[in-house]
RNA sequence: GGCGUCAUGGCCGAGUGGCUAGGCAGAGGUCUGCAAAACCUUCUACAGCGGUUCGAAUCCGCUUGACGCCUCCA
């Protein structure tokens, strides 16, 4: 029997703003679309911050026994400059800045984004469809729009009729905006735009001249809106209906509100049952903007070549830092809460390891069932990690306990104890036991412990100096050794 | 200005109408040759002001502040 059969989750549903019962559509089978990154740089911080999020999710659902189609796109053409469609395509400009390819462009930051995506550990999704392999499906969706009267053409550009949609449908009920409201408070135009109103938006662009990116169209030759990918390749990969689709708090309005105006103009039903928003990250207490100055990229958190953090920090306690708040909530990255969460991260890693050398007894004095149980109640409850991770830190101080003979456990539940900390930890959380997978580590433990046999001896004879240098040096070159009651451990952290 | 989210102890961060979050830091203890590690114990709390209630940090209202979107920035 699959996991999810007694694990029924809560979903914070962001379009009816409480947490439900998630129900997928086909029993046993999930469809989830995440907005991706836009490869015209490298990929932002606050960005790996929320697929890292959505990562989560989806190890948990697969943890669950659930079939997952997990759908990141990459988008690499369309995306406008501001949302009067007056600026230019984003990838095009850069091309032009840097004198290269627009595709080259995208080649680049495409290769970093999955190069920063593999060094935290993420699992690729099932399918990463890219804007400019979805021109056809565009143009054929915005066919669909014009066809049933939400849609108009000027001058070879196509733009989405919000006012008319609005008559029969609710253009804002995601963001909870009223179009009254927005019409009261959008700026004065230019006079230049086409649109028939402000709150118009492009579904299809005519290209410039000198516009580099441009595909032929039954309108003119040009580049797709830059709502309009999302709709086309979920509706594709996904189909008209499907069960979850996430992205930044940022995407709500107006991008996911349009992708419900295309698809309920396409089609007349609402794409998505759960909507999921993960929050900010800040950087010391304020938005992160290349503008002011204060903003850091993942390779520079990694390699601690920053003014903003004292090291550097491995990709482990970064993702275990954001696995300790909630992704509903703004996270704020300052150097204290970093250093905060090194230390619990390799307090969790070492207990991990201690788990393996643990010896089962004839009685468990530790409920492992329940504390297990508690495990997947706080990933139910709307994927809260900090829950799971208390519940962690529970089992760390068993694993002590059961190490100092202060505890004990039978050899089922030491089983069960040991996958369910492997599937929470390394599955779910995507944490890696860094201190074990050093290579040569086999090698490596054969030498400290000739040393920690010196150091025995050394004790044994009263020769602390020489005890206390043996310990001394190994610290200095990160091997720290522990004493305990059945002997001497050491940790490579 | 509009819409939305939020305001928790030294720091980070959960939760929630009555019952311990957790991590980091601090204090005391056990262990140790001394430490470290580990374990045990322990101190600081729910922005302010009203209201509902037997009871609110948790619900409602107002105030103040922060953040997001509305405008390029994930």
């Amino acid at each position: 029997m699959p996991l999810y059969q007694t694990n029924p989750i809560k979903i914070y549903n962001s379009i009816t703003g409480k947490k439900e019962i998630f129900k997928p559509i086909n029993e046993g089978h999930i469809g989830m679309y995440v907005c991706g990154p836009t490869v015209y740089s490298n990929v932002h911080l606050g960005n790996v911050r929320t697929f890292m999020s959505f990562d989560m999710v989806f190890r948990y659902l697969k943890h669950l026994g659930y079939k997952v189609r997990y759908v990141r796109n990459i988008t690499d053409a369309g995306h406008l400059e501001n949302d009067e469609d007056a600026g230019e395509d984003k990838v095009a400009k850069k091309a032009r800045l840097e004198q290269i390819e627009p595709m080259e462009v995208v080649q680049r930051y495409t290769v970093d984004f999955h190069n920063i995506l593999n060094t935290f550990n993420f699992l690729p999704p099932s399918i990463e469809p890219t804007a400019t392999g979805h021109i056809i499906e565009q143009i054929e969706l915005i066919n669909k729009i014009i066809e049933n009267g939400f849609a108009y053409e000027v001058n070879g550009s196509v733009y989405f009729d919000v006012h008319k949609f609005n008559e029969a449908h609710e253009y804002g009920k995601l963001s909870k905006r009223k179009l009254e409201d927005l019409i009261h408070n959008t700026r004065a135009l230019d006079g230049q735009s086409d649109k028939k109103n402000p709150q118009d938006f492009a579904l299809w662009k005519k290209a410039e001249p000198q516009h580099i990116m441009r595909w032929p169209s039954p309108w003119s030759d040009g580049f797709p809106g830059w709502h309009l990918e999302c709709t086309a390749m979920s509706t594709k990969y996904l189909g008209e209906q499907f069960d979850i689709h996430g992205g930044g708090m940022d995407l709500k309005f107006p991008h996911h509100e349009c992708e419900i105006a295309q698809n309920e103009a396409a089609k007349g039903i609402s794409p998505v049952n759960y909507w999921m928003h993960a929050n900010m990250l800040e950087l010391n207490g304020s938005r992160m903007s290349k503008s002011t100055g204060n903003t850091v990229n993942p390779s520079e958190l990694l390699s601690g070549e920053n003014k903003f953090f004292s090291k550097a920090f491995t990709p482990g306690v970064i993702r275990f830092f954001n696995a300790q708040s909630s992704y509903r909530s703004v996270l704020d990255l300052t150097n204290d809460g970093l250093l905060a969460s090194e230390k619990g991260f390799y307090r969790l890693m070492d207990g991990m390891s201690l788990l393996n050398s643990i010896k089962a007894s004839d009685n468990s004095t530790i409920d492992i069932a329940t504390w297990r149980q508690n495990c997947y109640d706080a990933m139910n409850d709307d994927f809260n990690s900090p829950i799971l991770i208390a519940n962690l830190f529970e089992a760390v101080k068993y694993i002590n306990q059961i190490k100092e003979g202060k505890a004990s456990i039978t050899k089922d539940d030491l089983e069960l104890f040991k996958s369910t900390m492997h599937a929470f930890v390394l599955d779910v959380l995507g944490l890696e036991n860094t201190a074990e997978s050093n290579s040569g580590s086999d090698k490596l433990a054969g030498a400290v412990d000739v040393l920690i046999k010196l150091r025995q001896e050394a004790r044994a004879n009263k020769d602390f100096a020489l005890s206390d240098k043996i310990r001394d040096e190994l610290a200095a070159v990160g091997i720290q050794l522990k004493d305990g009651k059945e002997g001497t451990t050491f940790t490579t952290n």
